[in-house]
DNA sequence: TGTATATATTGCAATATTACGATTATTTGG
DNA sequence: CCAAATAATCGTAATATTGCAATATATACA
C-alpha cells in the first residue's frame, strides 16, 4: 500500500500525527525555529535563511500552514509569517501528558 | 529526489526531526498513548491494540525505538515495552521554548 | 502600462513510507 | 526434542515525500 489507514484510528490521533509530521523534517525545524529567534512576524527572508531552492522551501511553508502551525498574510508585495499559536496549542496537550506521566512513572522496569 | 538535505541542516534540527517524524503517523500516536494508558511497561499486547497486522506494528514499534521514544527489552517469550524517557526530554526543551515564545508575543500581527 | 520582485504552482525524477503475506528466529511448555 | 506462541525480517506493491527547474501569478513602483 503506503497510505496510512488513517480511517481506524481516531479523529485526535490523526491530528496529533499530522502536526508531528508537520515538524518531521529539519526544513520545517529550522523555519520554526527562524520564527522564533526573530521574535516577530517575517516578511520575506525566510527563503534566504534556508539551505533549499525557494519553490522547496514554499512546499515547506505550505505544509506548516496546513498543519496550523504557521500563519502567513500578505502584507503588499512579500508575506508576513509568524507561529500559530493554536496549532502548537493542540500538541502541548500531548505533552503534557507524558510529562505528568514520567513525573509520577517509578516502576522503571525496562 | 526524495531524500532529505539532512546535511544542509544542524544536528540539533535533525534530532528534532527525526522524533517528530518518528510521531507522525496515527498508529504511533496510538501505541505511546496506549503506553500512557496503561501507565506500566506492556508485554505483548500491543498487536491486539491496533487495527493493523502484526509485521506492520513490528514496524511501527522498530522505529519508535529506533527513535528513542520507546524501550523494548525481552521478557522471557514477549518483550516489555515501556515509554524511554530521554527521548521525550530532548523534546521537551523545543516545546518550553515555543510555550515561553507564546506567553510574551504580544505583536500579533498576522 | 511595463518591469522588477516575491511567492506559488506544475511536472517530474529519486527516494521513503506504509502495509501485509510469507517466512524466519526465539522462547515456553509438554 | 517438538509444537505452540510471539515477534522480527524479507519481499513487494501502492502511495507519499523531497527537491528543483520551469513556469505562472501577483504586487509594487516607475
Amino acid at each position: 500500500m503506503g497510505a496510512s489507514k488513517t480511517d481506524s484510528f481516531t479523529d485526535q490521533q490523526n491530528e496529533l500525527a499530522i502536526l508531528a509530521k508537520a515538524l518531521g523534517h529539519p526544513a520545517r525545524i529550522a523555519i520554526i525555529e527562524f520564527l522564533l529567534k526573530v521574535d516577530t512576524c517575517i516578511c520575506g527572508d525566510i527563503v534566504n535563511e534556508l539551505p533549499l531552492a525557494q519553490p522547496t522551501v514554499s512546499q515547506h511553508l505550505k505544509e506548516l500552514k496546513n498543519a496550523g502551525l504557521i500563519k502567513g498574510n500578505f502584507e503588499g508585495a512579500t508575506i508576513c509569517y509568524c507561529i500559530n499559536e493554536s496549532g502548537f496549542e493542540k500538541i502541548k496537550g500531548f505533552f503534557l501528558d507524558i510529562t505528568k506521566y514520567l513525573e509520577k512513572k517509578k516502576n522503571d522496569c525496562c
